[in-house]
Order: structure tokens, then C-alpha cells, then sequence
DNA sequence: GTTGCGATGTAAGCGCCGCTAACATATGTT
DNA sequence: AACATATGTTAGCGGCGCTTACATCGCAAC
């Protein structure tokens, strides 16, 4: 008992850990992605990385500082895989835009609770100057392909109200898919090919519509 | 109405609360969309409904069954407005089934946190009997009215695959205006007129080949 | 009308959380 | 070596969800 300076199992019991804001952040994103952002402490995450629960506040202001830093890398990769896929399948072309919706999905599956960070209600989050950034960049983006594809299709209609049907679409999708919405009506859905057979009707320019 | 002689008239510091079920799911409804139903605490429910921190669980198993009956009246609310709804407009009409999708909008925006609990994560909300029921309830509206829609205009396709193009798209908006998101990117924009304008597009069976 | 009992509320308390303040230790510059 | 700063620890505050044990109420049987 009392007080000793037993070393424990761990190799080297370093006081000082190190690089313990990425650890945070890694054991954070790992513990959101099992457990769900709403579920998971900042308790959990620094025992993780195997230090105090005071220590965090050496390098965040708090819980929801370090969730504002994995939205904000979550859009960063979004992006990145936005215009690989583009590349890949052909700038401003039918297939390149509807890869980027399957690509946009297949991030939500992937990194659900990253992706639900991202969208979330989290007021604070909207705030931060940093995540809003990267999401308008990410946006871009599509508006570019949009454009592109307009002008080649010659498609009347303003490209950035036609990106935005499509990235609503697309988003969609990816709520109702990662929220287990589909389940109950459809639980044998392809989103894949519903995207790619919803894409054309939504690039579409707007039709004279008879009000609403 | 009055089948209970119970006094009307809040007497003195009662013991008994009398109808607490039902304050609490009001307190518990206020709150929520007040805060968000992250930050809602069950204690603060209690303490609007004037009882102690232990008195819900002889009504609920917890903090969660309450949330589960405000999800699951969400519903049948949700239903309600869009039968209204579609009758004023037409059945089976483009314009009774754009109604709808407004109409399923301005629920997320009136009841913005109930509609979040209701399409959320959470998943002992997903297996929660009558949640996944009513909401299904909710959805066979929206295809019986698509059907209609395609048999008058002979639209070759699936009634439930359109229905779903639409779903999706109504609920992509619904979850982008009511998350903010569209204000990084399209901060005025008309989230009506962006229904009225897709929908006709979301409404075509499912082209075999796009323009050119 | 009294009595007994189930229903419904209170009081007290457990373990956990986010966060803070005061203290201890490591790191690097001079 | 000595200090300044960065970084981690210990201890603790208030709040929360939930449980157990006790108090009170309402109603039915006698």
C-alpha cells in the first residue's frame, strides 16, 4: 500500500506520454466509431491512452474540442475521396458525379460516426471556423463537376441549385441508410443504384413546375 | 372529459403527482426541443414536473422509454400531416405528393428535435416495437400515393422505388436545413422550392439512358 | 368506517461523468 | 546547474442516471 514508485507492467511508465493530443484523438475516434459520438466520455479515451482524466485539458479546451477536430479531418478525407473517384471516372461526366454520390456514401458507412459529426446538430461545431471551412471546400467541389457537366450537356439551369439536389439526394441516402431507416421499409435496398438511377432526374434543369 | 373527480385545481404540494406520465413526457418534449435531445437531462424534467429525481421510473424503464414515446407519437403525427395534406392537394397528383414532402419538412423544422429522435441513431429506438411500426404506417402512405400517381400518368417503374427516390430526397433536406448545413454553402436557399423543382425528375421511372 | 394493500412518491446513496485547481515531473535553453 | 515552461497527476466539485428502502395515498373488502 502507500505511496511507491513501482513500475507497473507497461515497459517504461513515462510520466510525460509523449504525443498524447494525437493518442486522444485517435482513442477518441476509435471509442466514437464503437460506442457512437453520443455515448462515448472523455474518460474512456484517457484510459485508452492509459493517462489521467485531467490530463486532456493540456491540449483541449474539452470533450468537444477534440470531436471538432475529427469532423474537421472528416472532411478533409471526403474531399480527397470526392476527387479521386472524380479522376477516376472522368471529369464532369454522368458516371464521374454519380461516383461521387457513391463515394460520399460509402464515407458514411465507412466512418459513421465521423460522418454524423460532420452533419450533426452540434451547434458548437457549426461555429468552428475550421470544420466549416473544409465542409464549404468539399462542396465545391461538386458544384465544379456539376458545372462542367451542364456546359458539356448543355443543360439550361443554374449548376450550384442542381448540385445542391444532388448532394440532398445523396444525403439522404446516406442518413437514412447509416440511421437503419431503410430497414423497415426496404431492407434489401441498393443505394448504390438507387443513386445511380435517381442522378439523371436530378440533373435535369429545373421543369416549369405548376407551383407549391 | 372531466370523468375524474380529481381536483382541477393544483392543490397544495400533493403527495401524488396524479397524471406524471404525462408531465413528463411534456417536460420531457419542451426540454428537448429546447436543448437538443443530447443535452436533455431526465432530472430536469423532473424538476418542471415538480417531483423527485426517482419518480419516472415508476412509470418508465428509463431515460430512454420516454424518448421512445415521444419518437413514436412523432409518427403518427407525421402521418396525420401528410393524409391532411394530400387530401387538400389531390391523391395521387404531382402536386399532392410534393405537398407531402414540404409538408414532411416543415414537421422537422416545427418539431425539430422529435424529428430527430425519430430518424436517429439510437438504436434501442430502432427496436422498439411500435416506433418501427407506426413509422412503417407512415411510409405506405407515400407509396400508395406514388402508385396512384404512376398508374393516371402510366409511368412505367416501381411504385416502392420511386417512393424511395423521394423519401430520400425530402429527408436529405429535412436533415440538412434543420443541421445547418446548407448555410455554408446555399444559406438562402428555398428548401419548398427545391422539392417542387426535383420532384418531377424523382418521379420518372428509371431512365435507360441519360440525355445523349 | 376501518383496515389492508398495491400504486406512487420521497430520501439517500452509488458509480460515473466533465471539468478545475494545486501540485509534481519532464524538457530544453541559458 | 538553474530556471521556465510544458505536460501529467491527485484530489475534489457538482451533476447525472439509476437503485434501494421508506413514506404516503387511493381504493376495495370487510
Amino acid at each position: 500500500m502507500g505511496k511507491k514508485p513501482a513500475s507497473k507492467v507497461r515497459s517504461k511508465a513515462r510520466y510525460h506520454h509523449g504525443e498524447l493530443r494525437e493518442a486522444l484523438i485517435a482513442a477518441t475516434r476509435q471509442l466514437v466509431e464503437e460506442r457512437g459520438a453520443e455515448k462515448f466520455t472523455l474518460a474512456d479515451a484517457c484510459r485508452v491512452a492509459g493517462v489521467t482524466t485531467a490530463a486532456p485539458y493540456r491540449h483541449f479546451r474539452g470533450k468537444q474540442e477534440i470531436l471538432e477536430e475529427i469532423a474537421s479531418r472528416g472532411f478533409e478525407e471526403l474531399r480527397k475521396r470526392s476527387m479521386t473517384v472524380v479522376a477516376e471516372r472522368g471529369e464532369g461526366t454522368l458516371e464521374g458525379i454519380i461516383a461521387m454520390g457513391q463515394a460520399y456514401v460509402a464515407f458514411a458507412v465507412e466512418e459513421t460516426a465521423v460522418f454524423r459529426l460532420m452533419f450533426g446538430q452540434e451547434p458548437s461545431l457549426k461555429k468552428a471556423e475550421h470544420v466549416v471551412g473544409t465542409g464549404h471546400d468539399c462542396f465545391t467541389n461538386v458544384i465544379d463537376q456539376v458545372a462542367l457537366y451542364c456546359k458539356r450537356n448543355r443543360v439550361r439551369g443554374d449548376a450550384q441549385e442542381i448540385a445542391l439536389r444532388l448532394w440532398t439526394f445523396v444525403h439522404g441516402a446516406a442518413s437514412l441508410l447509416i440511421d437503419q431507416d431503410y430497414n423497415a421499409v426496404a431492407p434489401q435496398i441498393d443505394v448504390n443504384r438507387l443513386i445511380a438511377s435517381a442522378t439523371p432526374g436530378l440533373l435535369a434543369a429545373s421543369p416549369r413546375s405548376s407551383k407549391g
